[in-house]
DNA sequence: CGCGGTTGAGAACGGTCGTTCTCTGGCCGC
DNA sequence: GCGGCCAGAGAACGACCGTTCTCAACCGCG
């Protein structure tokens, strides 16, 4: 019935196969160093059907950060919900989530940090996206804070302070500042 | 009575013009956008003393590094003595310096970090200027803890915090992380 | 005035990258 | 069994980058 021999299943494999490859090359070496051809022959799927799921690497770019974006808001909401039972113990939880993020071999810094400092100055596609994800990671302590009944400021804070032991994580290879981090947390809903 | 006919003065005003115009194009535009002939150009230097200054692009990167490192502990040991009296006022002038930074036109988020991003994952010795950056700005907030008599613990949190500001800064295009870190760091300094 | 050496400007080189094109082989309906 | 179409593999293309080389102009010095 389709014009075409490949239906809609088999393209939807070609993306996630896609996606699987470029995101890990991507957080493993950066963007602009991974070659399509790396993307290619990682995830097995030929070059012109690359190009047919995804026009230029631009689009497959911000097609990992998009999927990212879900995933983290969908494994820390698991995570929270898992770990915690009082409402500030599941922002605690939060930190905790950071510090066994860190602690995964192949972690090597928050891909929306890297890949601004890598390409926010000349995509401003890229820099969207993370402006997005780090709105929606702050909206998501913005609902944990509500909860425990803090004052919404504390949010936008709780957040910079995450995204602190993420940078700093990164630069020095360790699960160190998710911990400082979390004891900075703790005195803060301490003082309330 | 030397060899060439270049003395050491002209030299050193190769590697400052060379270092201003790399530091200023690298930080608008990210390290691998930017290709030896924009910095040629915008320095001036013909290519071949720009080669005998600095013999590879990622010597020069590393210079650029170092440069902006003295820079930062320079100008920030500055600001504080400058606006603030007591130890304690002397830690939060580190986060209205953040914010004064921050605010500036040409400001695109921490050198460090972004470069990290960049290339850490390629480059060793990018991510080693990184990290000795990183502990020294963490010394100076380790001075400024032990003289207000604080938990000498407080200075890797107040560094993380710090980060974070920059980062999210970085990210965003704004001056609030600056505000945010600084109030968090209030409540710290008030706890104690 | 001539000359060796050094310079600046830019061409050249080797490599890589994103993207497109070619070609060969095989599968489809008929 | 056959002709047309589509897929895969990789070559090709154009652009660019870091680095080196060429070459003509120029300098101080004898």
């Amino acid at each position: 019935m389709r014009g075409s021999t490949r239906d809609g299943a088999d393209v939807e494999s070609d993306r996630s196969r896609i996606l699987a490859a470029a995101r890990r090359l991507f957080n493993e070496s950066g963007v602009q160093t991974v070659g399509m051809d790396a993307i290619r022959t990682a995830s097995g799927v030929p070059l012109k059907r690359l190009y047919r799921a995804f026009p230029a690497k631009e689009d497959l770019l911000q097609a990992v950060l998009q999927e990212r974006d879900l995933e983290v808001r969908e494994t820390l909401a698991a995570y929270v919900e898992e770990h915690a039972d009082t409402p500030r113990e599941r922002i605690l939880a939060v930190f905790d989530y950071l510090d066994e993020w860190f602690g995964q071999p192949d972690f090597r810094g928050c891909l929306f940090i890297n890949t601004v400092g890598e390409l926010g100055a000349v995509s401003p596609r890229v820099t969207e996206v993370a402006r997005v994800h780090k709105r929606a990671f702050r909206d998501q302590l913005r609902e944990l804070v509500d909860a425990a009944g803090l004052p919404a400021e504390r949010a936008d804070q709780l957040a910079v302070l995450a995204n602190g032991a993420m940078a700093t994580a990164g630069i020095t290879a360790s699960r160190e500042p998710a911990r400082q981090a979390r004891e900075v947390a703790r005195i803060l809903l301490a003082a309330d």
